[in-house]
RNA sequence: GGAGAGGUGGCCGAGUGGCUUAAGGCAACGGUUUGCUAAACCGUCAUACGGGGUAAACCCGUAUCGGGGGUUCGAAUCCCCCCCUCUCCGCCA
């Protein structure tokens, strides 16, 4: 959410930023009318209210004295009529500007590249080099399908498509990695370990930004305000919601596992294979809040902090600046880290880290203080830490033999002891 | 799921229709006193929104006693719905 004095005072500024993420500015100035209205009728009833207050006094101190007071009662009744009517109209007023405001998307920070789409990304960084295989790399479904661990056609049964039941050693390398990122983070990175609700409400979602915009992506429990965790981002987020904290103690830095579940409406035809595009995946996601001093300080850091995994996996990655239209709902800055797979000969997102500013911050009243000072909203930071599901796909695909089974990356070996090779039905 | 008890400022806690502009206390902050600390005393001590003010300071108003609605000239207080916490029962890993 943006703020109403910047929404007032530099209008033409989120003009040009909305043009950047090629929204149209009509929301903005629908909101700048709707606020104009807003302000007089809140003037007006104020004024209203004031002299009902007082005349209800005068009662009381009438009555008291014994005297009558019909005249002033009177009063009031012929106030209340146009109270009533003012009070609709602020009350619809209000409502339409905050169902603009939680659809104004936050503005793109200066250093973002500007452009329509993921053509105006900014590679930033390209670490490691492809492997150069002497045979033709398979892709992941195959893999995992021919070694007997991966099994797309009992998912689609047993729930539907999109789903996926990972067996043996596919089930035990997923936790593996888990534990691998989780320990890195808490015992490298200095996060805070948490195990959040699988399932939050709507005022978290709307806290992050997901709702109300985003509705058709959750899934949502039927006759509840429950729906299942897109991210384990919406909990930690909103673990703070509507309190403030002591400055001393910032960034906080927690990391999570959960399961992610995306319903994924439109995305018809995008990844239909394998694991790259699931309606249920494992994350682990690393979140900070931050002072707005140090957030894009952190957001180097934090990205640095998500790259450490496929360092320490030896699988090579990129890292890019999303442009302006490129660029989700509540960021004001992301980078993407893109992971070599070389079925597809190509880099693929496997972790996305945003500093999105006071945004979030606004939208979950999130604050921060100095000792004796006056609260202030902080910075949120989000990032996957990674897309573990992934982790996976790339392990696969960049660690295949000829044969078609899999070695393990040696780093990741304590974690998968007695296991140095993934092999048909292991 | 059933029964009961609760929810008041940063914290504790009084308040059953107008003398509440939410008492009192604690904590915090500023000051006086003091060799230092402590104590005592004096003072300050919410947030949001709107209006005024060149801006800061400040001034005026409105709202807020878990949330929403209602009754009333007037609601922390009365009525209805909902949320959360606690206790007991049921169910359950």
């Amino acid at each position: 959410m943006l703020s109403r004095d910047l929404l007032r005072s530099e209008p033409e500024r989120i003009r040009q930023a909305l043009v950047n993420r090629t929204q149209g500015p009509a929301m903005l100035d629908e909101w700048l009318k709707v606020d104009a209205d807003r302000r007089a009728a809140v003037t007006e009833l104020d004024d209203l209210k004031r002299r009902r207050n007082e005349a209800s006094r005068e009662v009381g101190a009438k009555k008291s004295k014994g005297e009558s007071a019909e005249a002033l009662i009177a009063e009031v009744g012929l106030l209340k009529q146009r109270l009533e009517t003012l009070e609709a109209s602020l009350a619809t007023l209000d409502e339409e500007l905050q169902r603009i405001e939680l659809r104004l998307p936050n503005l793109p920070d200066a250093s973002v590249p500007v452009g329509a789409d993921e053509s105006a990304n900014r590679i930033e960084r390209t670490i490691g080099t492809p492997r150069k295989f002497s045979f033709e790399p398979k892709a992941h479904w195959d893999l995992g399908t021919d070694l007997g661990i991966l099994d797309f056609e009992r998912g689609a049964k047993v729930t539907g498509a999109r789903f996926t039941v990972s067996f043996g050693a596919a089930a035990r390398l997923e936790r593996a990695l888990i534990s691998f990122m989780l320990d890195l983070h808490t015992t490298q990175h200095g996060y805070k370990e948490v195990l959040p609700p699988f399932i939050v409400n709507r005022d978290s979602l709307i806290g992050t930004g997901n709702l109300p915009k985003f509705e058709a992506d959750l899934f949502h429990l039927e006759g509840t305000n429950y729906y299942l965790v897109p991210t384990a981002e919406v909990p930690l987020t909103n673990l703070h919601r509507e309190e403030v904290l002591d400055e001393s103690r910032l960034p906080l830095r927690y990391t999570a596992y959960t399961p992610c579940f995306r319903s994924e409406a439109g995305s018809y035809g995008k990844d239909v294979r394998g694991l790259i595009r699931q309606h249920q995946f494992s994350k682990v996601e690393l979140v900070q809040l931050a002072t707005p001093e140090t957030s894009f300080a952190q957001l180097e850091e934090m990205t640095r902090h998500a790259e450490r995994v496929l360092q320490i996996l030896e699988i090579p990655y990129r890292v890019i600046s999303l442009s302006t239209g490129d660029m989700g709902f509540s960021a004001a800055k992301t980078y993407d880290i893109e992971v070599w797979l070389p079925s597809q000969n190509t880099y693929r997102e496997i972790s996305s880290c945003s500093n999105c500013g006071d945004f979030q911050a606004r939208r979950a009243n999130l604050r921060c203080k100095v000792e004796g000072g006056k609260p202030r909203h902080l910075h949120t930071l989000n990032g996957s830490g990674l897309a573990v599901g992934r982790t996976l796909v790339a392990i696969l695909e960049n660690y295949q033999q000829e044969d078609g089974s899999i070695e393990i990356p040696t780093n990741l070996r304590p974690y998968l002891p007695g296991l140095e090779r993934i092999e048909k039905d292991s």
